[in-house]
DNA sequence: GGTTGGCACTCGGGCATCGCGAGTGCCAGC
DNA sequence: GCTGGCACTCGCGATGCCCGAGTGCCAACC
């Protein structure tokens, strides 16, 4: 078990390379934190720290800088969350209060998170999984081509062309359309197959047909959709990365280009706490340097979706963990608003 | 005037300075192509295209690189546009074939020019300025409260809350819908104000204020959604750029996350002729140091929108081209059928 | 036992030096 | 107008060197 000092020159390593991007040595490290030990001291404290594997030295007689696990150590039992200022949170809701739809509130989520962390930020689109079914409309636009359109409490819209075995009335069309209303609004996506299943029985015989079709194409836009979509920003940041650059950038850029990839990073977190993944936590091989900090937001007690930030390692990570949560928690309020 | 050898001359500066991404010397250049000159010839006349400004020396007693001025002669007098092999061209069709919704084809194309030309790749969404409508739907989700679903002939559908004045009943908004749809259906989205003018003065007086209100949404709508939206993709492909990094790439990445500047950018090239805007010739000055090559696209003959890559001044011109023009046109025929 | 000052040692980064070779401009000759 | 020859330039990479930050270890001290 480490002494309480020892956590305490842990933690004071990652501050400080956090803020020079350099290895710390002991002597600095004294100076400027006063841990009312000497230099020497700490250097026992740190070949310590070394054997334990919390930090590691890039090269012979250089200073030390934190290892992933050192700064797991840090986030786990060093670390707060750092609250953001006042001005900050009153800035972070007069932007996103301006936002006029849903695309816009994804927009400026975006660009407000890797405004304020000055790292790249996700943010995934509210899930269509936990969903509910605000409206299902149907319109005909030709004798057999329907347009099916299906509206998401939480302000999402899709829309189907339907092709239909045969002509579909305009009456049938409304009826079709009531009765699909009366049975999914308000319900939850995953809980819509069972309940529409028995609908094709309840009409003529030469309409079955129509809508079964209508039917199936509302299910798989419930399954097709329910893979999210997500959208980045702050890219630019990357570049504050290191000096050593391609090599680092590279793998980076292309892993935020697979949403795959970035929608499975996501997920991983669990629901609407906030995760934090170091370096190689990172399943995928190209963010091996970077962290990621994820956490779930929602218009009610539930997430809907997730979104986080993508930055070295070496990040500050109270004040990422803090704009994170308090993002997460406004884009939740406005969500619940509209 | 340039003579025709020393046209021939810059047009292989040009090909071997894209190919080797270095400066090109006057042995060099006689080895790879046959002028039937000397390199002293050689040298005659890269020092006459000195002067005239198509080339320079990054310093002295090195090689030639071409200047934008360059480039620009290359690309209007001395390249063709590249066409794609077949095999190419099947490739493209299948990918695009494959997308489902709006959303998805604009997404593949993005993924698609980025890895055919290895560039960064830009796509408009098609703009709503030249749409027409294809369906308006007004829905009665509260006594007082309506929702507008509009939907495009490109296949986009926007939505907007309307919360009325007064209650509104539901034989009413089938009224309303019915006539709404009578006059706009097929028209252009700039015809539309007018075309509805008049159309509260046909309801019922305590129904006009929300006739009104919806129109006002409706027209809202149209002028909002014209400002367009793009994708963007393959930015991994910047790290391809040089081996100076940092301050390359950190402008470009800035550029790219301002959307107004991408837009303009687009916006700038004459319809659905291919512009290609080399080096300084970009008004944003984060670009200066790259080309955009951009072409329209649409589901006729009018461009809907537009489409382009951005990459090195050093690019493969005929290429690029023609592989944003052979794009350009199969995501056009696309939109065309769906 | 933990802490401290001292000391020899290590090693990477920065800087100046140097030689190589690609490339040039110019000139005289064809 | 083209060509071969030639002297010159200059950036780049390799080499060697020094400096200083930082370390590990040890003996002394509390």
């Amino acid at each position: 078990m480490l002494s309480e000092r020892r956590l305490e020159v842990l933690r004071a390593i990652v501050q400080d390379y956090v803020g020079t991007e350099e290895p710390v040595g002991s002597k600095a490290l004294t100076e400027r934190h006063n841990l009312g030990v000497s230099p020497a001291t700490v250097r026992n404290d740190m070949a310590v720290l070394e054997d334990e594997g919390f930090i590691a030295q890039p090269h012979t007689s250089a200073g030390r800088i934190p290892t992933d696990k050192g700064y797991r150590l840090f986030v786990d039992r060093l670390a707060g969350v750092k609250p953001l200022s006042s001005p900050e949170r009153r800035a972070i809701q007069n932007f996103l209060d301006g936002a006029v739809d849903l695309d816009d509130v994804v927009g400026r989520t975006v660009r407000l998170l890797a405004q304020l962390t000055r790292q790249v930020a996700v943010v995934q689109y509210p899930s269509l999984t936990r969903s509910t079914v605000r409206h299902v409309e149907l319109l005909s636009l030709a004798p057999a081509r329907l347009m099916l359109v299906l509206i998401t409490d939480t302000g999402r819209v899709e829309q189907r062309m339907v092709d239909c075995p045969a002509p579909f009335g305009e009456t049938s069309v409304a009826d079709l359309r009531a009765r699909l209303n009366s049975r999914v609004v308000g319900r939850r996506f995953t809980d819509v197959p069972q309940l529409v299943q028995d609908l094709p029985e309840s009409f003529e015989a030469e309409d079955r047909g129509t809508v079964s079709t209508v039917l199936a194409t509302l299910l798989e836009t419930l399954v097709e959709e329910t893979e999210e979509r997500l959208m980045i920003g702050g890219t630019a940041n990357l570049t504050r990365f290191g000096h050593d650059f391609p090599l680092t950038i590279r793998p980076v850029l292309e892993a935020l280009e697979e949403q795959v990839v970035l929608l499975k990073l996501l997920g991983e977190a669990k629901d609407s706490a906030m995760t934090v993944r170091i370096g190689h936590e990172n399943a995928h091989e190209g963010l091996n340097s970077t962290s990621v900090v994820a956490v779930g937001y929602g218009s009610g007690d539930e997430a809907v979706a997730k979104l986080g930030v993508v930055g070295p390692t070496r990040m500050d990570y109270p004040g990422t963990m803090g704009a994170v949560r308090a993002v997460a928690r406004y884009v939740g309020q406005i969500l619940a608003e509209s």
